[in-house]
DNA sequence: GGCGAACTTTACGTTTACGTAAACGTTAGC
DNA sequence: GCTAACGTTTACGTAAACGTAAAGTTCGCC
């Protein structure tokens, strides 16, 4: 009954299954260059590499990026960073996403604070409204 | 030279300056329900509701919400609570959007944390190697 | 050796969110 | 009275992200 730490290799059903999506949508992320999977004769087999990639275009997708963007945003984890000049440009990009991030943060907070502006609105209407006929306030 | 504090109408091209998308992209939004103009004659006009919509539409699209989701949300804002039961509904919608908020969050927080490591090594490799011939110290 | 379950490729279909172009109206200014 | 700027409707086009169906393969098993 012991489950594995880290499973090394994963099918397509079972990488599907695991994060809710379809192996359409998982061989559409392999058309797109977002995962490469080894091959088993014909059948695609996933490692913990496939694995983790997977997880960060969830991850992405959660936060509205393009498959594009987040294949770029990928990408950042396997630069080789043998050249000064492509390791600033690396740098450069890495603020943009800092930068959009930040700006996500900002529209998150705002937004969290108005829905608690709205919530607070309406628990008072409850407990106002809930008793019509308590003690005849009014 | 005094700017207006609240310019009470607008133009759709005056809009589509401000917010940085085309007119097409406005009167879509019209189309969808997201937008609800007045009219002069033919001319569409709009006022501070439409302006506060369009700014609150402009955020749910950073933050990757569909128009349909955002649609949802800015009608939360002209909720008439009549009625407890929908009262109650409308709670429960507003704790379901704080929860994928939340999430999102969460995602940022750790993209955020990814990237910071990134660009610590990033960092790294250029304090190393941009003095290829300093000293020698190898 | 036939059958089902899981996988494959190929390809057309669909939804979303607009872009783009055509053809027309109206208003200010020369 | 013309044109330039700004607006309108109508409609077809397009990119992204898959859905869906067809037709074939491969593997384990009874």
């Amino acid at each position: 009954m012991a489950l594995d730490q880290t499973q090394s290799t994963f099918g397509i059903a079972e990488l599907a299954r695991e994060f809710g999506i379809t192996t359409r949508a998982i061989r559409f992320y392999e058309d797109k260059g977002l995962l490469t999977p080894a091959r088993d004769g014909q059948r695609r087999v996933y490692g913990s590499r496939d694995h983790v990639r997977l997880r960060l275009i969830m991850r992405g997708k959660r936060l509205g990026f393009s498959l594009d963007e987040i294949r770029e945003m990928i990408d950042l984890y396997d630069v080789d960073p043998s050249e000064v000049s492509q390791l600033k440009l690396f740098i450069g990009k890495l603020q943009l996403r800092r930068e959009q991030l930040r700006i996500q943060q900002e529209d998150i907070a705002e937004t969290l604070a108005e829905l608690d502006r709205l919530e607070a609105q309406s628990q008072d209407l409850l407990t106002q409204r809930v008793p019509p006929r308590t003690k005849a306030a009014g």
